[in-house]
DNA sequence: ATAAAGATCATT
DNA sequence: ATGATCTTTATG
């Protein structure tokens, strides 16, 4: 029997923004938006890490009013608008002060599959339904307006599961700007899994 | 007020 | 490989 909970403030509260993001791989995400009901596993991440990391849009604990969500509390979302045209969805992490973020790269389908396919404008068993960070936005229905806000359950949260798997690491995808740190080992996703990224 | 640069994706 | 597309940020 496999119990299902609300990841808490704990969870994403802690410091170690990589070891959250390895945390997160396995876990639901679920959104509620336009009364449908979509969600699915998390199979890709990547951390960011404000003060440390150049491949953060906070470093170094670099303040403006897009990065200002990242230093609130973890628990919230960070969403922000790439390339002009995708929306990519980040989970803020650590305490006040620490603007930390993970980035969801890829989830592997679950719920609301028609309304997910619809969506994205592509066929109900597509491969490329939720596989990167735009694709899983749009799929989702999350959009600009759903920055900051809580993963409380209500519009956007994650759930715990009693899912066990694999995790290897690589480099981030799409970072090469950040010099030594893009070398940072920290995109996390599910071994052998067919919806990830890329 | 303007310019440059993207944590990407679909198409060629 | 390349083009699309537009917000955010920095600079003048």
């Amino acid at each position: 029997m496999i119990k299902n909970k609300k990841l808490g403030r704990k969870f994403y509260q802690r410091s170690e923004v990589e070891e959250i993001a390895r945390d997160l791989i396995g876990k639901y995400l679920f959104t509620q938006i336009n009364n449908k009901k979509t969600g699915g596993i998390i199979v890709e991440t990547e951390a960011y890490c404000g003060e440390t990391d150049q491949a953060s849009h906070a470093y170094p604990n670099k303040l403006t009013e897009r990065t200002s969500i990242m230093f609130e509390p973890g628990g919230l979302t960070y969403v922000y608008l790439c390339y002009g045209i995708h929306k990519l969805f980040n989970i803020v992490t650590n305490q006040a002060g620490r603007a930390d973020a993970i980035l969801v790269r890829a989830i592997e389908p679950q719920f609301g599959i028609a309304t997910m396919s619809k969506r994205r404008k592509t066929s109900i068993n597509s491969t490329s339904l939720t596989s990167g960070p735009g694709k899983l936005t749009q799929a989702l229905g999350i959009e600009l307006l759903h920055y900051g806000l809580p993963l409380d359950g209500n519009i956007i949260w994650d759930e715990d599961n009693g899912l066990d798997i694999e995790i290897t690491t690589s480099k981030r995808i799409g970072v090469d700007y950040a010099g030594k740190d893009a070398l940072l080992p920290w995109r996390f996703f599910a071994r052998d899994n067919q919806w990830l990224s890329v």
